[in-house]
DNA sequence: TTGATTTATTGGAACGTTCCATTTATAGCG
DNA sequence: CGCTATAAATGGAACGTTCCAATAAATCAA
């Protein structure tokens, strides 16, 4: 009963009585054999304590079952949504997905996808580490493995992209926040590395512009998308000469930061200061007050970069339609009660 | 420059003027070839835009270098620092551990643990699902892979299992209790089928005991664990007919919800009913009021447990001793200011 | 120079599958 | 009964590596 030497499909074929042929196709479900021989032969599978070896036989096989997603932060509850989202289709695909962490980090994110190339995956879903190049692409390229990238984009790739719609989000954000009668509106968090910092900025700005904010009565702050980074830019911004008294963050981790600021100098977010968040993970709803969040529905966007790669592999094609997910301003307790009624200047 | 099919060592080989077993050599960095020869041999390797098959490597070396590490809950941010902390040891040892989710469900688990030694790895971390029976690991054990049980462990499995002290944080949380004068208490979530819950709540209990709380006095409810879970269990435990003035909870999540509901019914968290959570989750130092938790460095047992899993694989055993985690108190405001100043009933 | 020793390189067998082309057994038909 | 058609099972080559044993080339000792 202990292990001697790994059971391969020839014991099975001595112990059934059998050739390995027809081990092989008991294996893979065959309806060339007889019934009866089937169940001999899975019986003799189960006695000998067989494992079937998968290396071997994609050195036969055309490709493999397995998939590969690369994500850049497991931590962030916003992804690992994501990542689960895209585990259920694969599932109920029948098909055993990877997860590989980067920890935003793209030396480690080179390593990771090297060692998935090496393992025969038959598609990589990628949610790339910030400053990542695209060089670090071109490889996968080149072998024609379907790739898609999940939430992020790189500046020059051409590998389809599913991602929200990070310009409307922002743009819907801001013009509530003007709506509510603040004048100069901050942006908070994120840094330029990043598209996704360019396409929510971007919203922001063109919403402070058709909305008759002047560009002198905005403020962008750069920062770490965490909590500190959020409790950082609150402090630079009201350091300056005409503060704002409204904030759109990059992230809902920057709002919780800046929300804990305010409480610190005795504001209270809301009534004093009005802060938005974005993507809205689930704490959002919880915080004291409810913050405002542009909601991105990140498991929803895995799942859809799932079935792209499903659909890419099944077609044996490495392009795709990039998808840009909906997103929707969910308004809680952040920003005010209600519109304008007498909103002083913070600090 | 697009997909001649795949480049293989032969192509290499061609390529360079040399013979396939040079390139291997090369492959695996002998120090047996003229730097020259190398230099010729890994230019030809980008030329061809070759990638290694680890799976035809593996038909013929002893073991792989993949681990891997099974997971019953990544959107929970505690087993999710726990994974990155295991990583992180892996890492440093050139071994890229591939992540799966089990989303607490046995049956994706028993696929899971499946296609992981298909894929030949070499070693298995597991945090098990709810609800595993321990029939599940007969198999592994039998072909001598390497496992180890994480955070939880199985009646009656013989894996080596890396774990907090449960018991004794509970011990803990509960005599803080009732240093600050609680003679009513509960304890909050959590369901019996996971060992984990027997530790936390036997520490309750004995606490109890030892400390002079009659068990009439106590008021145990299971429940999810989640804050939906902790809301829940409030609720149970209000409409008692002698409700507690504090709470130990399952874990943190629970304890969020349990202040949440708090606030629903206009009490609050601290001064009119304390909890204590466990897990000492990142959210834990933000809320309001911020959560007495105890504290078990979920990333810390995650590194110890990849440095358990690289010993037995090292060494070639499939034992190891078990190691419990130590836990510590963390304090903070959920529980009150200080000493038993006049708590009075809640509800 | 010759043989022994060291340094680089190489061919071939083996790893555990799959799949094609055969073979063998079974049934059907006139 | 002999023949073909169908069903079931099989042997062997191939997949891309590694590694051992063997060869070839270079160095050294005497």
């Amino acid at each position: 009963m202990a292990s001697r030497a790994k059971a391969t499909i020839l014991d099975i074929a001595r112990e059934a009585g059998v050739s390995k042929s027809t081990v092989s196709l008991v294996l893979q479900g065959s309806g060339l054999i007889r019934p009866e021989t089937a169940v001999k032969v899975r019986k003799a599978i189960e006695d000998v304590g067989y494992v079937y070896n998968r290396g071997a036989a994609n050195l036969r096989k055309a490709h493999s079952n397995v998939i590969g997603m690369v994500i850049n932060d497991l931590t962030n509850p916003f992804f690992a949504e994501m990542a689960v989202g895209m585990e259920r289709v694969f599932q109920s695909a029948g098909i055993v997905p990877f997860i590989a962490n980067t920890a935003e980090n793209p030396v480690r994110q080179e390593e990771v996808l090297k060692s998935l190339m090496e393992q025969g995956v038959a598609g990589l879903i990628v949610s790339p580490a910030r400053g990542t190049t695209s060089g670090a692409f071109r490889r996968l390229e080149t072998v024609g493995l379907p790739v898609v990238f999940a939430m992020r984009r790189l500046p020059e790739s051409r590998i389809p992209v599913i991602a929200p719609d990070n310009h409307r989000g922002a743009w819907l954000a801001t013009a509530h926040l003007i709506g509510k009668g603040h004048r100069r509106l901050a942006f908070f968090g994120g840094s330029s590395d990043l598209v996704v910092y360019h396409e929510r900025l971007g919203g922001f700005r063109e919403a402070c512009e058709a909305l008759g904010i002047a560009k002198r009565d905005t403020i962008v702050v750069e920062g770490e998308t965490s909590r500190k980074g959020g409790i950082a830019c609150l402090d630079t911004a009201l350091a300056a000469a005409e503060p704002p008294t409204a904030a759109l963050c990059f992230n809902d981790a920057v709002a919780f930061g800046v929300m804990l600021a305010l409480r610190k100098r005795g504001l209270e977010p809301g009534a004093d200061f009005a802060v938005v968040g974005f993507d809205d993970v689930i704490e959002a709803q919880h915080y004291m007050p409810a913050l405002t969040s542009v909601a991105v529905d990140s498991a929803g966007l895995g799942e859809r970069a799932a079935h792209v790669m499903l659909k890419m592999i099944q077609s044996r094609t490495t392009r795709a339609e990039d998808h840009i997910g909906a997103v929707n301003l969910v308004i809680r307790e952040s920003c005010g009660p209600d519109r304008h009624k007498g909103m002083g200047d913070a600090a």
